[in-house]
DNA sequence: GTGGTCTAGACCACC
DNA sequence: GTGGTCTAGACCACA
């Protein structure tokens, strides 16, 4: 797989997993591959999947059973929704306007250009 | 001063410089100050501020006239405002609102958050 | 059965296991379940219930009979209360109390303290 | 550096440091070894001291000033202080408590032999 | 088979 | 100099 070179791997693994919940291509409480499964598949090292399931493990997004492998939460996807919603709504949502505000646009000017854009480039 | 830990200290000095310059505080062709003086202002190590000025200098921002400082350019406010929207239309606005429609969320929902938020908050 | 994710299960098992021979349920020289039904019981591989029993079975606590199954020793019920009151007084009684003195705390704040927590949640 | 075998060193690296932080060898604010120091000194490896000082990191007990080093927190020692009582008093307390009832011990009970330890062993 | 931990060693960005 | 990340490879306990 191809990563960006600027975040850390571990990191995109883990938002290719919360995306991997969301969409439902794993579903709540069931198994998710090996850690070393998905280390085949992504062409990457194992302790590196480790490190990302680790942090979804923290979230109460996965769980470990001893011997066995990972498994999705019984509420895996709404844990992650809820949390890239208000990581969305506190976080990057204010910002957004503080920035639009500081630069003097308004946001029909924003939301003029986005059209034009969809036009041109998508 | 106080930096976030995430960003590196030379772009959120490099910000810090955007700002001012856009805010009228460093003027157009006008000397801003050392990269000593900046240095012991910021609590910070003079290499970093250095590099923070080279990136504006590269962008033709503001120049460095040996022996002598930094000066801003002649149009300064005008480069980093194009720079600084170019900037926000062309990638953090597309972004936003791709992110925004992934999480399930309208532009009228987003709002009225920001609104409450801004009611408790700031 | 749900299982504490920090000690290896076949402990747990094991522990469980204390528990019924100490509380009657297993009583001394009687019959105790097949590795199998006890396996499906607690939903868990049989290798980890044979492991159990065999850390019982070295403690001549149980014993088994081949081709019929695993019972408990005449004395089985002394054997284990003898066991774990002295894990208790030599090992975790003295960790305890060299615990409250690290931390600062009297007898009498920790008794405190438990009194309000049994008001509140048992 | 000797370590026990049971838990993980990077475990016990994290309780050395609270350790270190309690006793006030690591005062508030102050900066504590690299990484690479670190592992020098207790003969680990340094991605096993990392791991230990991520652990308080994220507790806000220590800090990371980019390309310095780790600091402790202005109130690192109070809030090692509060997490260490409050595991004492809310999981340790009870179980403890908890086990003696089973075991059909009284306080009294354990007091006295605890008081016997004392005089033969120490 | 599973994950957890650790080492050795490397490269990188940053200060 | 600092920490952050990653790899390769190993060993172990556990199921």
């Amino acid at each position: 797989m191809l990563f960006n070179n600027h975040t850390p791997i571990y990191l995109q693994i883990a938002e290719l997993l919360y995306q991997k919940i969301l969409s439902g291509e794993y579903r709540n409480a069931s198994r998710i591959p090996s850690v070393r499964d998905m280390a085949v598949a992504l062409e990457v090292n194992p302790n590196t999947v480790t490190r990302s399931y680790m942090i979804l493990q923290e979230e109460g997004v996965i769980e470990n059973r001893r011997g066995i492998g990972y498994y999705t939460n019984e509420d895996a996807a709404l844990i992650v929704e809820k949390k890239k919603q208000k990581e969305f709504l506190d976080s990057e949502v204010p910002s957004f306007f503080a920035r639009m505000d500081q630069l003097g646009l308004t946001l029909n000017e924003v939301l003029k250009h986005l059209e034009t854009r969809k036009g041109t480039i998508q």
